[in-house]
DNA sequence: TCCGATTAAATCGGATGCGATGTAAATAGC
DNA sequence: GCTATTTACATCGCATCCGATTTAATCGGA
């Protein structure tokens, strides 16, 4: 049982089965919205499944290895700036990256120029954690395809639309 | 790559420069899955905060509006049901389904013939809640599209590859 | 029939997300 | 210069997720 990985009929692999999950057939649900983001939302739950195999072994979760990922970019980043590019913010990075500090991934310094930035530098065994590549492992077992790229974009798209929506509203 | 697309500078107002967010330059990172897996992660976030300003005036978290939408579509569905639709376990959803039982959108009872399973259905307040589908708004201040019925396909395949993947493994 | 699996929820603890708030450092304005 | 404001992180509390375990009910084989 290992895996939390239930999906829908259990026991086949049910062909490329229509089996859309969610708000479809009965009528009820009438937004398209409510299709996507519920695509997005258990998409996103299945990466971080997806991940876990790879990821467990070297002790990280989903979370830690993204964040690796996007500070292995460039060195010396600020939380903020980090934040930026992952669309979060210090509350929540902040917890992140001193346990991936205390797991001795990467340091963090506060800048002497100004006090109130923190500055972060992957450590060697951070990047040494990189190379291995874990997200190649996942794509093959899941036999990603080349339209892997298109879809990135199409997405990101997405994202970038409903950020700008929300910040129109708000 | 990735990135080249003009995002608005997401976290913030500063009119900072195309912030490619994630892996990108820097030749850093290799799979083109840490591409995708970041913009669903992403995305998902985005979803979560563009349904917030709909949701916050009903009193519901995104979660739980995902929830009531797929509790909307049969009633009497028990809790592993639901988490089959969802793609979730009875850990995450019980707490979910406790809180929106004590705010009146749905009842929960123990079904007789095996007192095992719980029960659940919408209560009138709770339908009358997703009759204002605010989906319809989130979509329409984010200005999707048509492609969004493509994208959702494309996405809901994704996670299916991902999902099938990590059983094959585990 | 009886007892050991199996099953469906629930509980528990750790790790995110995130709004609201706190704190210290830097900047602005006079 | 000196203070009011702003900025960059950090802290706190609540709401997810999820692995591991527990509890209660059902099922199955001898």
């Amino acid at each position: 049982m290992a895996a939390t990985n239930d999906a829908p009929k259990p026991g086949s692999d049910a062909p490329t089965d229509a089996s859309d999950n969610m708000p479809v057939q009965g009528g009820e649900i009438r937004s398209l919205s409510n299709f996507l983001c519920f695509a997005i939302y258990s998409a996103n739950l299945a990466f971080g499944r997806a991940y876990k195999p790879v990821l467990d072994p070297i002790g990280l979760t989903y979370t830690q290895y993204i964040a690796l990922v996007a500070l292995a970019q460039e060195d010396g980043q600020t939380v903020g700036a980090l934040g930026e590019k992952l669309f979060l913010e210090s509350n929540t990075l902040t917890p992140i990256l001193k346990k991936l500090e205390s797991l001795g991934f990467l340091e963090r310094r506060r800048d002497p120029a100004d006090e109130r930035q923190v500055r972060m530098t992957l450590t060697a065994a951070g990047r040494r954690l990189l190379e291995t590549d874990p997200g190649v492992a996942v794509a093959e077992a899941a036999e990603l395809g080349d339209e892997l790229a298109d879809l990135q974009r199409a997405v990101a798209d997405l994202r970038d639309k409903l950020l700008r929506a929300g910040r129109k509203v708000a």
